[in-house]
DNA sequence: GCTGCCGGGTG
DNA sequence: CACCCGGCAGC
């Protein structure tokens, strides 16, 4: 399962940047993402490429239904949409450029076609998108594509509901685009793509290249007059991202490392739980700012990581309660499992509040009592009926079963 | 805190 | 094996 990773999110801050800094080349230079060797990253580069080859056959069909040059206008966007690699740094020149159009040049065309070749449809392109794009139409084609950079972006949204300075609108479509997934209208073609502010604590996301740029310039850059003249610096300061509208189906497809064609199957019905969880990182990661959707998403979350703490926990943290540090990933593995013979220092279990809400308390004990423990406990029930003792009498000891005068199990009131 | 009794020690 | 007891755990 790739969420291995979260546990390690949670752990450590350090991780957390990391994934961040992933993220931030990722869009600025795909070289240096592929120098990667993580294997979370090369998942990541497997989704993203896939989605762009996805976009890239997209554009390919409107292309071969029209059969004609498209106009450089409508172009441009299609071409943020394929051409995540060079958004940034080429956005404002390569708009226009017919470069673009010829197949054998661009760099994902590899990847398309070698994608085409896999379909068995190496004749032409339109026939092997069509075979495709059926069942991709209901699914949405792009499934597996965005999981995490979605994800990973989203944590820079919970700041955003913050004083808008301009762009009202499109600070709702994204909204809308992340959260209200079940719009009809986007069913279609849910990849949109969105432009994200990557200066620290804002995180605005807006809908158009020239608007991202234009309030780097101005909210970030400082730079005064509006004009659009522009150095290129404020490139280095957003990102582009490709929003799916079946976000959830992003949350599960990073919960099952499938190959990315066999979660194109059964998008539609994912469980909620799931999206929220997604929501997770970004609570965790940027800003302690909890949406309340963000709020419910550590349980979830604490659920898998319980899993995992479970099993560590005899050795870990129980009987150095006293170095129990209140990190907040540790909490829940703490729970004591009772039937464990356990010869450390007994722990309250009271201590696992520490992770916050009762809700998710709640969750990690119901989690935790239900796998039940393998050992029976050894101790027999106890004994209900009366015993010697009790029946005699510290002071009639002698009339006790030699049983209860050894402190062993009576014999004489048997249950 | 009381009680039952397990696990282990001693002779 | 008989006897004893420390200590855990249910009540």
């Amino acid at each position: 399962m790739t969420f291995t990773f979260q546990p390690e999110d949670l752990k450590r801050d350090s991780s957390k940047k990391m994934s961040h800094q992933h993220l931030f080349p990722l869009a600025m230079e795909e070289d240096v993402k592929t120098a990667d060797t993580k294997k979370a990253n090369r998942a990541l580069d497997h989704e993203k490429e896939n989605t762009r080859s996805i976009c890239l056959l997209e554009q390919k069909r409107k292309v071969v239904s029209s059969n004609i040059d498209v106009p450089p206008a409508r172009k441009s966007s299609e071409e943020l949409d394929m051409d995540k690699v060079t958004a940034a740094m080429v956005l404002t020149s390569l708009s226009t450029s017919p470069l673009v159009r010829s197949p054998p040049v661009r760099p994902n065309e590899g990847l398309s076609g070698s994608w085409k070749e896999g379909g068995g449809v190496p004749s032409s392109s339109s026939s092997g998108y069509w075979s495709w794009s059926a069942p991709s139409d209901q699914s949405n084609p792009s499934t597996p594509s965005p999981p995490l950079s979605a994800d990973s972006f989203k944590p820079f949204r919970s700041p955003a509901p913050q004083p808008p300075p301009d762009d009202g609108i499109d600070e709702a479509e994204a909204s809308n685009l992340l959260f209200d997934e079940p719009i009809p209208r986007k069913r279609k073609n849910s990849m949109k793509v969105m432009f994200k502010c990557l200066w620290k604590n804002c995180g605005k996301v807006l809908s158009t290249a020239a608007g991202i740029q234009k309030h780097i310039r101005t909210i970030h850059l400082g730079r005064v007059g509006d004009s659009d003249y522009s150095d290129g610096e404020e490139d280095f300061y957003y990102t582009e991202i490709k929003l799916n509208t079946d976000s959830v189906a992003d949350g599960l497809s990073s919960l099952a490392p499938v190959s990315p064609s066999q979660s194109l199957a059964s998008p539609p019905t994912y469980p909620i739980p799931d999206s929220s969880r997604t929501e997770t990182p970004c609570a965790k990661t940027e800003t302690k700012l909890m949406t309340p959707l963000s709020r419910s998403a550590p349980t979830t979350l604490y659920l898998v990581h319980t899993d995992h703490a479970y099993q560590a926990t005899p050795p870990v943290t129980i009987p150095g309660s006293a170095k129990f540090t209140p990190n907040g990933s540790s909490f829940s593995i703490s729970w004591q499992s009772p039937p464990v013979t356990f010869t450390g220092i007994p722990v309250s279990p009271t201590h696992n509040h520490l992770g916050g809400t009762g809700e998710q308390r709640q969750h990690t004990h119901t989690v935790l009592s239900s796998p039940p423990r393998g050992t029976v406990s050894l101790r027999k029930p106890r004994g209900e009926g009366k015993k010697c003792r009790k029946v005699y009498g510290m002071e009639n000891r002698d009339l006790w079963c030699t049983a209860c005068r050894w402190k062993k199990a009576c014999q004489r009131f048997t249950d």
